[in-house]
DNA sequence: TTGCATCTACGAACCGCTTCGTATATACTC
DNA sequence: GAGTATATACGAAGCGGTTCGTAGATGCAA
C-alpha cells in the first residue's frame, strides 16, 4: 500500500526545482528566484509561495526548519524519483504503461544530434551491463 | 504563434485513447468501452462522456456528424501528435525542456532487457540517417 | 396516439489547485 | 515606546476540470 509522497503539481515542483538548485532556503529565497527566472513577468506573489509551501510541507514534500524567524524549507523528495514518477505517470496515461515506448518516442520527436546520440548509446552500454 | 489544439487533460485523453482504437465511435460507444476498460468500477455516467465529448469538439480536439440522431464523433489529433505533445510538456516541466534528458531517464529508470536495448539501437540508427 | 427508450442540451455543483487580502507576530531602529 | 520592515497564518475567492441532475427532442413499438 506504499503510497509515497504525492505527486507534486506544476506550482509545486517550480518550488522544488528551485529548492533542488539552491538547497534549503527560506519562502524569500525561493520566492525571488522564481522572480528572477520568470523575468518578473507573471510571478507569484509572496504570500502565494508561503501558503503553497505550507500545503508542501502538510503534504510530506518538504521540511522546514522552525528555529529562526524566516523558516528554512528543504525538500524530502529527490529530483530523480520526481522524475521517475512523472515518467511513470505519463507512461501510464499515454503509452499504456510503457516507459520504453515512451521513451522511443521522446527520442524521435526531435531533431537530435551526433553529440546526442552518443550519449544515449553510452547509456544503453551502462543499462546493458546490469542486465 | 502557432497554438494548435489545445493539450487534453486526462479524461480527454482516455476518450482520445478509445477513438484511437476505435474510430469514429458515438458517446455510447465510447462510455460503454471506457466502462469495460475500468471493469464498471468508478466509471463515469453517461452524461458525463457526452459532455466531455462536447467540450472536446468545442476545443477542436474531435470533429462530430451529426447527421444520425446519435452523433459520431472522430479524432482531429493524432495519437503520435498528442504524445509528442505531452512529452515536451513533462521535458518543459520537469528536464529543462530536454526531451532528450527525459529519454535518458526513461530509459535508466526501469529494467530493460536485451531485446528492448536493442530496439532503442535500431531507433538511434534510424534518427542517425537524418541528422 | 400513448408510452418507453435513447439521445442531446444545459446548468449547477463539486473539487483540487492557485491566488490573494488581511490579520497577527516578531525583530530592528530611532 | 513608536514606527517600520518582514515574517507566518488563515480564510476566502477564482478557475479549470469533472460530474451529475434534469429537461427536452426524437425514434420506435404496441
Amino acid at each position: 500500500m506504499t503510497s509515497g509522497p504525492p505527486r507534486p503539481t506544476n506550482a509545486e515542483l517550480e518550488i522544488l526545482t528551485v529548492l533542488w538548485e539552491r538547497g534549503p532556503s527560506t519562502v524569500r529565497d525561493v520566492h525571488d528566484s522564481l522572480a528572477a527566472v520568470s523575468g518578473d513577468v507573471a510571478s507569484r506573489g509572496y504570500t502565494t509561495v508561503l501558503k503553497l509551501m505550507q500545503i508542501m510541507a502538510d503534504k510530506g514534500l518538504l521540511t522546514r526548519d522552525e528555529s529562526g524567524k524566516a523558516h528554512v524549507y528543504e525538500a524530502l523528495v529527490t529530483r530523480e524519483s520526481t522524475r521517475t514518477r512523472l515518467i511513470e505517470e505519463l507512461a501510464e496515461k499515454a503509452f499504456g504503461g510503457s516507459t520504453l515506448g515512451l521513451a522511443l518516442q521522446a527520442l524521435s520527436s526531435r531533431p537530435a544530434t551526433r553529440e546526442e546520440i552518443e550519449r544515449v548509446r553510452e547509456m544503453l552500454r551502462d543499462i546493458e551491463g546490469e542486465v
